[in-house]
DNA sequence: GTTATTTTCGACACATATGTACATTTTTCT
DNA sequence: AGAAAAATGTACATATGTGTCGAAAATAAC
């Protein structure tokens, strides 16, 4: 659990800092984010911290900091991307789901956690929501489906992912490869091409069997 | 903040320590389920929690015993009932997300934000996710539906509907009374007849304007 | 009304956490 | 190598939490 992360010869970091506060707050929540335990990971005195963030506080804004860069952003240039059918665009949509680059689906769920005692991150976090849902809608109505329509079917999209979050599940990727179909037929009412699968298939190292 | 929920004499009871308990989870995760807070609301000496628990481990048993016994059932009981058309039948579950008697969705957000840091209790709510859905989806399979085809509905329906919940959002009866038809349309694939949704506003107490 | 039971509380021992002041060490710069 | 800067560590003050013991008070039982 040493650091590495330095290309200067010191030990600790502001970087190696925020790293074991991000790890432990996917691991445990972020009442574990402490620094006394993190100093014992990092094998570094507790007060050093100091030298690196003014305080707790200060470590815990940059936790969300990084929260907000990572994954708002992605799925609205998803949303975006070139498709040519509603079905393509939605299988860009799900790329979010699949790569971990883009759409860190643990840190998701750790922020909303920890949202349940800070009203303050929880506005935030409704703002995420409510920007990620509008990108998605607006998807839908690129395709041509009225508003109403396209608003419950972004909803869907979208809540179902935030749900398979919060169900912390640990799915083979083969299992829910098998599922895509269908979920595309039914948010977008539409079933997918052969040639849109294996390119969406294709792109995620899938090969189905 | 006072009792009241005692038959006797006495201020304390077990089930006023759980009570306080349970709100404190709700509204700040259980790392905020501590006994000496909990005192200070209770207006009781901290010490005197322990004549009615063992100790701190025993009343978060005791909380996970209570969303076991509320959460896991009306699903399931909701997904049995009567129903004429499978868009009746999905109206009945939808009882579930409007009634807090049938499914505490707060309780359940705030054991999921918990499993993040126990294994066990992780464990456990996986295992309700599981009897949940098998439920759902014998209810789709029970109208004709295929196999594959009910699994990705049930799961749609569900985690929607835990996606919601991870929302956090606190939105107006009638802004999600009137998505209900659409959503019916998407998890069901028909559209529900107007005497069905009458049925099912009526015993939710809502007028459509 | 007295006695027994149940509940409550204060004092103690201990553990874990935060943050400050200042001395020390390690690295970098010249 | 010597000075400056950067990082680390020790000691201290303080806060909040758990759990035990035994005395004291309130309630229930007779």
């Amino acid at each position: 659990m040493d650091q590495a992360l330095n290309d200067t010869g010191w030990r600790g970091s502001q970087e190696g800092w925020l790293e074991a506060a991000y790890h432990s707050l996917l691991e445990s929540g972020i009442d574990s984010v402490k620094i006394l335990p993190l100093a014992k990971k990092l094998n570094l005195s507790r007060t050093s911290f100091y030298w690196f963030f003014k305080d707790r506080e200060e470590l815990l804004s940059a936790l969300v900091a990084r929260w907000r860069d990572k994954n708002t952003g992605n799925i609205i240039k998803q949303s975006e991307a070139y498709a040519e059918s509603l079905a393509e665009a939605m299988l860009n949509v799900f790329d979010c789901w699949l790569n971990a680059d883009l759409f860190d689906a643990k840190f998701e769920f750790a922020i909303r956690s920890w949202a349940l005692q800070s009203d303050e991150l929880l506005a935030e976090v409704q703002q995420a929501d409510q920007i990620r849902l509008e990108a998605l809608k607006r998807m839908f109505m690129r395709f041509g489906l009225p508003e109403t329509t396209s608003d419950v079917r972004a909803r869907t999209t979208y809540l179902v992912q935030i749900g398979y979050i919060s169900m912390q599940s640990r799915e083979d990727i083969a299992v829910r490869m098998k599922r895509i179909p269908e979920y595309i037929a039914i948010y977008t009412g539409e079933v997918p091409q052969q040639r849109e699968l294996d390119r969406f298939f294709s792109r995620h190292g899938y090969r189905p069997s």
